[in-house]
DNA sequence: TTTACAGTCTGTAGCAACTACAGACTCAAG
DNA sequence: CTTGAGTCTGTAGTTGCTACAGACTGTAAA
């Protein structure tokens, strides 16, 4: 399979997955003439990495995940581990995004109802508390 | 007033204030002999930028947002629709982060329910769907 | 006066996780 | 034999800082 095959498979972008390579998050597959040429241990791996990226885990985090894998043992407490802390990052971010969303929906709230010639979201930015 | 100084009461750092400086966030201040010296201006300015990033904008924002502030017509319409566009952002990103912490938490409550040589974390990630 | 020392200066490189080229090459089909 | 889509390498850009190295400055104590 050329690359952007294995693309087209596993929702990244080629250019990633040059990239994945690159920083060695995915072994160079041998070639076939001049072109990268993957088989479906690389889909698979590629797939899991994406799925991984999507739930939020740090490339740093999937290469841990992934390092915990090939064994038969399954280490399921260290993989747990790994998502426990990476659920309360999770949980941390979004509390962050949650009081940056009501400071900024009271904020504009009150733009609408103040007198034309003051804004409340500049007077807020610019106070001296 | 020497950087540090303006560092301290601004909440932004030495490092970041002369960041802002160089990618014309602030202007240049005078300076006194070889160190810059800043006045009250600057530490408006500045303390302006440190709350408006705390809020989540972005500094191309957090500049348009300090475009509209010095002439005295107060366009509070332009900085509403500023807030606006960015409270959507914020709103976009908390449900990211929501659909992944839901997805996260159940894929961990599962681990405690499932036998000690499968790792629900693993296969989801790995999973052919 | 000398000397010590905290503070400041410039310039550059690094982080995460890609993305976006330029410019050359390859290889299969027509 | 030529066309053209796909691939190659290498490098630079993105955002918002942060972290140095190595030089310099300015003040205050000895």
């Amino acid at each position: 399979m050329k690359i952007g095959e294995v693309a087209k498979r596993t929702g990244c972008n080629i250019e990633t997955i040059r990239y994945y390579e690159r920083i060695g998050v995915i072994d160079a597959p041998p070639r076939r003439g001049a072109y990268r040429d993957y088989g479906p241990r690389d889909t698979e791996r590629l797939r899991f990495i994406r799925r991984a990226r999507e739930l939020g885990f740090s490339l740093e985090e999937v290469q841990a995940l992934l390092d915990l894998t090939p064994g038969q043992e399954v280490r399921c407490d260290e993989v747990q581990s790994i998502a426990e802390q990476h659920l309360a990052n999770v949980r941390a971010k979004r509390a962050d995004l949650e009081r940056m969303e009501n400071a900024l929906a009271k904020l504009i709230e009150q733009c609408g109802a103040t007198s034309n010639d003051r804004c409340p979201v500049l007077e807020s930015l610019a106070g001296d508390g």
